[in-house]
DNA sequence: TTTGCTGT
């Protein structure tokens, strides 16, 4: 192990991550074998292989409206039209993941009823699209439960109310300026996730929410997958556990470490990949973001998730900076 | 600049 990935590693809060980064990954992407739009109706391995096939359900709010097999009756084809194609658009390069699916007008997440939080949350940014519009305005926004949740699993203001933590915006809401409504979307407390505020949310990790609304100045199309981590730790019997803290009235899971992974395609139609896993805790200032860069695979191993699956790894012409 | 809390 280098120096840095050592360094690295302490930076994560001496977590078991390490545990993830062990082990020859050979596994290699390829592109999908399928180019039918009901990519539920497959089930393949990271090779490509079938290992079987599921059937599509009804309930999955994002595969019932986008197959191409569901033709969409004309009296309703506007909103519905333009709201698949922007899905269609934010989710090119695949699901991470299939639990409880939820789409907003400008950003689609997957949430997990167990810990109260999102599992992950995908945006699709533009120059154009994370430019402030007119009137628009976070401050006009409230923090507000999303009644799509069974109120058995829905998180609320007074779960956060004195916990101590942020309710930090997984997709942030800087990023969703170009309409009120839009950014009213991002305060839905299933886009919260339980943050350390002072040196974390409203620093480091809000320097790296910037670094990516910055990215669309130098790439015409950034992809952003965000979400929670809940990490092995070692502790005084030298076994791995993971400890997460809960607040509030329904137990809302606190993440140990938050990560992204963000592809962004070159004006000459390569694409580039960067990953990051920062420590929900107080963050030094002076550490620069590229000490949290991590191998993607690393955070689909720790995640369970598979992230831009759709690309081939052939096709990445860059990850976290370095020519591949 | 953007982040979101606390107290009135």
């Amino acid at each position: 192990m280098t120096t840095k990935s050592v360094s690295r590693l302490l930076l994560l809060s001496s977590v078991g991550i390490g545990s993830y980064l062990a082990g020859s990954y050979v596994e290699r992407r390829k592109t999908a074998d399928t180019v039918c739009l009901r990519r539920d109706d497959y089930v393949n391995d990271r090779s490509g292989n079938l290992l079987g096939t599921l059937q599509s359900k009804p309930g999955l709010p994002i595969f019932g409206t986008v197959s191409a097999a569901s033709p969409i009756p004309a009296e309703q084809k506007s909103p519905v039209v333009s709201n698949v194609s922007r899905i269609g658009q934010i989710m090119k390069y695949g699901f991470p993941g299939l639990d409880n699916v939820r789409s907003y007008d400008d950003y689609v997440l997957s949430y997990d009823r167990r810990t109260r939080v999102a599992h992950w949350v995908f945006e699709h940014l533009t120059a154009d699209g994370v430019k402030a519009s007119q009137g628009v305005d976070r401050a006009k926004s409230d923090f507000k439960p999303d009644e799509s949740v069974h109120p058995f699993f829905r998180s609320l203001n007074t779960d956060y109310k004195g916990s101590g933590f942020d309710r930090g915006h997984l997709a942030a809401a800087g990023n969703h300026r170009s309409e009120q409504k839009h950014c009213d979307q991002t305060f839905f407390l299933t886009n919260m996730a339980p943050q350390v505020g002072v040196g974390f949310n409203r620093d480091k990790w809000n320097h790296l929410e910037r670094y990516v609304r910055k990215l669309t100045k130098d790439y015409p199309n950034v992809y952003c997958c965000t979400g929670p981590l809940y990490l092995p730790r070692k502790e005084a019997d030298g076994k791995l556990y993971v400890r997460y803290q809960v607040i509030g009235a329904n137990n809302v899971a606190v993440p140990t470490h938050f990560y992204k992974v963000v592809v962004m395609e070159t004006r000459d139609n390569r694409l580039e990949m960067e990953a990051y896993v920062l420590p929900n805790q107080k963050i030094d200032d002076e550490t620069p973001l590229t000490m949290f860069q991590v191998p993607p695979e690393t955070i689909e191993r720790a995640a369970g998730l598979l992230f831009f699956d759709k690309i081939a790894r052939s096709q990445l012409s860059k990850i976290n900076g370095k020519k591949v």
